[in-house]
DNA sequence: TGTATGACCCTGA
DNA sequence: CTCAGGGCCATAC
């Protein structure tokens, strides 16, 4: 096991450990992953996380709530459903912050504050 | 070996 | 809003 599979293990594990209904940026999973600045390589490690390990990916968007695909994109569609299947607004290629007292909401308000 | 590409991010104009 | 420019770094060719 060398140091790539740990750092794709990390990533996993934060990925996993997101709440449903919330969201995390690319930047930040790199961060509580241990590898700061590598947001590019969360990317990377999301791409190569086999389909078994159901990784909650959707819940992982760009900074500012940005979805990272192309918009018209399958994956893109993909994500938009399942992030409104938590309760999620979605407006073009927009994940609209959740509102404050709504449960799930405080991570991204301290996120991409306001 | 070198270059290009990308599910990124940030600042500044 | 867009665009440019810098940083980041694994992968593919």
């Amino acid at each position: 096991m060398d140091e790539r599979d740990v750092a794709l293990a990390s990533v996993w594990r934060v990925v996993r450990a997101i709440p449903r209904g919330t969201t995390l940026s690319y930047g930040e999973v790199a961060r509580q992953a241990g590898l700061p600045r590598r947001a590019r390589w969360v990317a990377v490690a999301l791409k190569a996380a086999p389909p078994s390990l159901r990784l909650p990916w959707h819940r992982v968007i760009g900074a500012g709530g940005r979805i990272a695909f192309p918009p018209g994109s399958r994956l893109h569609r993909e994500q938009c459903r399942r992030l409104r299947a938590e309760g999620r607004e979605v407006i073009g290629s927009r994940v609209v912050a959740a509102a404050r007292g709504t449960g799930a909401a405080d991570l991204d308000a301290w996120l991409w504050k306001a």
